[in-house]
DNA sequence: TAGTAGCT
DNA sequence: GGAG
């Protein structure tokens, strides 16, 4: 039976009066099918392995990222930006597995964007140390979709601030499972994660993955 | 400025 | 030495 929004709300924090409307953290919403999606995960790893990203100003990223879907999100000394083709490889992107764009589908749909076809997925992975400094997500071309994320393996810290670098922001612990979904006034608000601290988990062993879906282009 | 260093 |  698939959970309703109110079986998640009413397991959690009422985060709706801190991150404001469009926004959820669904608890454990994708421990259903953990095993099924570390296989997707690898199938693409497989094709498009994980790298280390250079920013525009120069720095290697400490999260490994890939992408699977129509469009990945890379950056480099030109910039950030969604791209068909693997830098990498050569090719195109590994195709979203159905595992991953089923869960996305059913996180936004408890959220509130039934309509959510994402058409990219970009895995990290943070092995311990790593983070993601304070960043919007504004490389898509319609701020109208939500950002659906999720979280596997070792907990983490997920910062939330507002629409500016200097807003205050609030620390929401993530384990295994959690999916987020922010949009509307929330959807470009700044957010990112604190360094990893050293773990292990039975699903994913000393790293944390997350899936960011997206509609892009 | 999707980073890092350096401070409290 | 970790957290902010």
């Amino acid at each position: 039976m698939t959970p309703t929004l109110f079986d998640h709300l009413e397991q959690q924090e009422p985060l709706s009066k801190e991150l404001g409307p469009g926004t959820a953290l669904l608890r454990g919403l994708a421990q259903d099918h953990e095993a099924l999606i570390m296989e997707a995960l690898f199938a693409v790893a497989a094709e498009s392995p994980f790298r280390h990203m250079v920013t525009p100003g120069g720095f290697r990223m400490s999260v490994a990222m890939t992408n699977c879907g129509a469009l990945g999100w890379v950056t480099d000394s030109k910039g950030y930006r969604y791209a068909s083709m693997d830098p990498e490889t050569g090719g195109p992107w590994p195709a979203m597995p159905k595992v991953f764009m089923d869960l996305a589908q059913q996180a936004a749909t408890l959220a509130g964007y039934p309509t959510f076809i994402p058409d990219a997925c970009l895995i990290n992975r943070y092995e311990p140390g790593a983070r993601l400094t304070l960043h919007q997500d504004k490389n898509e071309n319609d701020f109208a979709e939500p950002i659906v994320s999720v979280s596997l393996g070792l907990p983490a810290v997920f910062l939330f601030g507002g629409l500016e670098r200097s807003d205050k922001t609030i620390r929401l612990p993530i384990v295994h499972g959690d999916v987020l979904v922010w949009g509307g006034p929330a959807r470009l608000c700044y957010h990112g994660i604190n360094p990893l601290k050293k773990g292990s988990h039975p699903a994913t062993g000393g790293y944390r993955f997350n899936l960011t879906f997206r509609k892009a282009g």
